[in-house]
DNA sequence: TTTCTGAGTTACTTTAGACTAACAAAAGTA
DNA sequence: TACTTTTGTTAGTCTAAAGTAACTCAGAAA
């Protein structure tokens, strides 16, 4: 609580922030080497933007406890998701981007986006309430929903979302049909995380 | 034609491109100072980029000549502006920006813009031949056009474009009803640059 | 218990891009 | 011509963000 400059977030901070909620989301907890891969960088590069992240009052980070985001950090990086995934629809519903190729572009975009864009964005978009891929604008991830894999064989569901926006994923989901809305139904599911054979409606 | 190293050209050094070409359109030498008051640097800072984009195989710079653009810089300044009025058609059009706000939104969403974003764009907007300040998405400044001093008196002409995109400028012209578009009729005109009286229809 | 491995850390280097201070070269003006 | 102002330039500093090399330390394995 004392002297946090609160400066301007650089886009690489904004980078960490999403990494660091990437693995958090995840059940991990964000340690430097777990940062350090998951952004490509090298361990030191971590440590020395975490110190500074630090200073700004974004976040916290002691070896024992891993990195802390702050309050201001957790608003930071909520914003910044909720500008990602606005971005994700412009791309789809505006421009007419594949679904896939959304994601990927949505990363550079979303640092561009202020607050007087955001609102026209929104606005333009209809006020939307989940990304192309199902997953929600704001509040935490995907409420009441679950897992594929926790059906029973012979249920029926109705995808939500999609967490993982890699392209190369949702290229082959497409293929599929398996989008949000799809309904599914699980027939059979191998054990030990196996194949899961499903009705695509 | 030596060691033209064609690395990614970074957003600072596109903003120079950028300045160097808002200063040659306007009839002048891009010199060092010149750039330093276009984009608020020192002067220092000027001359060490101008080296870094010389190595880049940018342009080049000498004392003399000023700053010349190679075919390559060029090609990259073009590629730029285009995208900067594609952007603010983007902004305008779908997004329901004000006019006077898109030019500097825009100066941020053109460095995120790729050939892949480009070509869904324009076909999203239509394939638009002007910004919505009637600036031309390619080739060089509005063709055929006349400045509005260059009307007789008594003489009307339509407003082709607007070509400095500045937000006060803009917010002003739309009170006045005079857009691209707009039918005026030259009244009268002071000496010396001064005032004219328009009808504006 | 010792050893080994991997994570965390420190110290130092590099690059881009800005800055100031100070000096050199032109260009205008008295 | 001499003085003054503007411009160009050099040298050196600073910060953000990356990197390597090398060291420490904690936990797993022998």
């Amino acid at each position: 609580m004392v002297g946090e400059a609160h400066r301007e977030v650089s886009v690489q901070a904004e980078e960490y922030l999403e990494a660091i909620c990437r693995i958090a989301e995840r059940g991990e907890t964000a340690t430097p080497t777990e940062l350090a891969r998951e952004l490509a960088v090298a361990p030191p590069s971590v440590l020395g933007m975490l110190k500074r992240m630090e200073e700004q009052g974004l976040l916290s980070y002691a070896r024992q406890t891993g990195v802390m985001l702050s309050a201001y950090g957790h608003a930071c990086a909520e914003r910044l998701r909720r500008r990602h995934r606005l971005a994700e629809r412009l791309l789809t519903d505006l421009l007419g981007m594949p679904w896939a190729r959304a994601h990927d572009v949505a990363c550079r975009f979303e640092h561009v986006i202020d607050d007087e864009v955001e609102s026209y964005l929104d606005a333009a978009l209809h006020y939307p309430t989940t990304c192309p891929h199902g997953n929600p604008l704001d509040g935490r991830a995907a409420g009441g929903g679950s897992a594929l894999p926790a059906l029973a064989p012979g249920q029926t569901g109705v995808v939500r979302c999609i967490v993982d926006e890699s392209a190369p994923l949702l290229d082959y989901l497409l293929t599929l049909g398996l989008c949000p809305g799809a309904r599914v139904r699980l027939q059979s599911m191998a054990p030990f995380g196996g194949p899961l054979l499903l009705d695509i409606a």
